[in-house]
DNA sequence: TGGTCCATGTAAAACGTTACATGATTCC
DNA sequence: GGAATCATGTAACGTTTTACATGGACCA
């Protein structure tokens, strides 16, 4: 339902070919929204086709052409539209705690390898978000109000990895005895 | 790729009816997995094709005939080999968070009322989580191998929303200036 | 009389993943 | 010479969601 209005959050700051928009969804927006470059072109030409964006072909010497989508009149609306709906809590999809909730079916050290395994995942993601902090963010009233608002997704991600981080270290120190 | 493994899953302690199955998913397994009857149906299907579940008509007087599956020596050895396999971080998508990400576009009051009604559900999820605690997990010793696991899940769920709660109150006093 | 629970499904649409496909340039 | 990056797509498949459909029992 949202890779469409995600795609018009980002062309609405600038307009963007196809293949960045697809960097975007693996760079900064990866954490809470994901999806391949694949998915973004069948939904550029579906915005399209509902008037939402239109494209200009940019031909390039030495390299090859594209096409420069930007958001029209009727896409902004419609993304402040749906900006004012009532968002839905993401549905969680967590093979591993099934694994863990019938853990005793396979013992300990299957799940510690793999419980390490994700503990490291996190722990990198944590180091990421707080190097991010760092860099952009040290006095919050110095930001401007749009980075203000980003920061907050930067803050979520932060306390979530160390509550994650908290959780692998119970599971550990459990499966370990 | 594993509503099936989830089925085979919650077989392994008992059979069960699709129907059952179904309100398993919407009920306790509904925090990190969630399907509808549908998809209940369907996957049961599959899975009998495969020979990992069989089922056996009851017929009941007063009510529906019923079929109830239980999982089969093959659906066993199965379920153990994916629960040995590791695991992936699950994907996020997060629809809230690009609302806050371009919360400039619609400002401050229509993003707060979506905030609160998320920190209401949030609220309502930890008070669960912390019932279930004190009424089956007081003495985590006294508990038997399997509790232990199911207990770490639990844990999981306490922990995660406590730092969603934190964050949504950073983010509720941020918009309420 | 209307709503919820039990019990089972079909069908279609929307969304997501994986594989295949092409072709130039730039960097090592 | 090979890998990575820019740039765009098609096709098939798999999964999830939403809508439609049925019918009896029980409760208020």
């Amino acid at each position: 339902m949202s890779l469409k209005h995600s795609i018009l959050a980002i062309l609405s700051s600038e307009p963007k070919t196809g293949y960045q928009l697809s960097k975007d969804v693996e760079g900064s927006i990866r954490f809470f929204w994901q999806a391949t470059h694949q998915q973004v072109y069948r939904d550029l030409a579906d915005l399209e086709r509902s008037g939402f964006v239109k494209h200009k072909e940019v031909t390039q010497e030495e390299k090859p052409d594209k096409k420069v989508y930007s958001i029209t009149k009727a896409g902004t609306k419609e993304l402040i539209r749906w900006m004012k709906e009532p968002s839905e809590i993401p549905a969680t999809r967590d093979s591993f705690m099934i694994k863990l909730f019938m853990g005793h079916l396979v013992g300990a050290e299957s799940l510690l390898k793999d419980l390490r395994n994700q503990k490291q995942i996190h722990e990198n993601r944590q180091n990421l978000y707080r190097q991010i902090e760092k860099k952009y963010a040290h006095p919050f009233e110095s930001l401007s109000a749009d980075q203000q608002y980003m920061y907050m997704t930067l803050r979520r991600g932060i306390l979530l990895e160390q509550a994650w981080l908290a959780w692998c270290q119970e599971v550990e120190d459990f499966l370990a005895d």
